[in-house]
DNA sequence: ATAACTGTATTAGTACATTTAATACAGTGC
DNA sequence: GCACTGTATTAAATGTACTAATACAGTTAT
């Protein structure tokens, strides 16, 4: 269910962390369910427990799960965590859009990208 | 004018194209216009000069600069290397709108986000 | 209590990309 | 010839990511 992309430039942890984010946050894993322990998902994904480890500290420190010792992580509820990823992916958007402006294209040529978009981003998901 | 950002976690020969190609773009550097020297920009910019060399020949691959050896660096027409900008935008427009549907986010939210965006982005140009 | 799980911490080693540095070579123009 | 262009090469230093191998502490079931 998890794809490591090693093409992508950015380190397996992010990849990682990204991936649980959106599962966390869609609903594809459910509050206070179980998150897969450390050293089995490591396995299951061919990654080094400590890399898995990063993750998981990163998804606690910003919410996205809680952790009893002992017995495992588990998922939050996502009132917080959700209002964050949207500033972060507020903030993105933001940089894309600023940079395509100083490269001189016009507010109505990002109108009609980000229509065509977010249009092909919906008919990913059908 | 150009700027480097040491706490941007990308390198910084792609920091240097990424400037270089909107000056080029917005028409800040017009069109057989010469490059500032490999050595002088790096001095400039406190670099080496192997850092903007390597900016330099990425941007004469992608046809925003031409180089006569001996002679110097100069600004293209920028017909085919615009549509490509284009399209390299758009590409990262919609790598950041397929993020935040993973994430639950929904089509009119994400209109009302980009808008927001724009109009931000708008201001800032005055 | 013992075994088998959980998360956590630490240290070491390897690999890789970026950047700097120091040169050297070749073409252009005064 | 000199001063400027771009180009090429090799070496060294740096930082980050990742793996590996352990060790420790808490929970749970048998």
């Amino acid at each position: 269910m998890i794809l490591i992309d090693y093409k992508d430039r950015r380190p397996i942890y992010e990849q990682v962390i990204e991936k649980l984010q959106q599962m966390i946050l869609c609903g594809a894993l459910e509050p206070h369910s179980p998150m897969p322990s450390v050293r089995n998902l490591a396995m299951e994904l061919s990654l080094n427990p400590n890399t898995i480890q990063r993750a998981y500290q990163a998804l606690e420190h910003t919410g996205y799960i809680y952790t009893i010792k002992g017995k495992g992580s588990f998922v939050s509820e996502l009132s917080a965590a959700a209002d964050n990823k949207r500033r972060e992916i507020e903030a993105e958007l933001q940089k894309s859009i600023d940079k395509a402006m100083l490269s001189g294209i016009t507010s109505d040529e990002l109108r009609q990208m980000a229509e065509r978009c977010i249009t092909a981003s919906e008919r990913k998901k059908l």
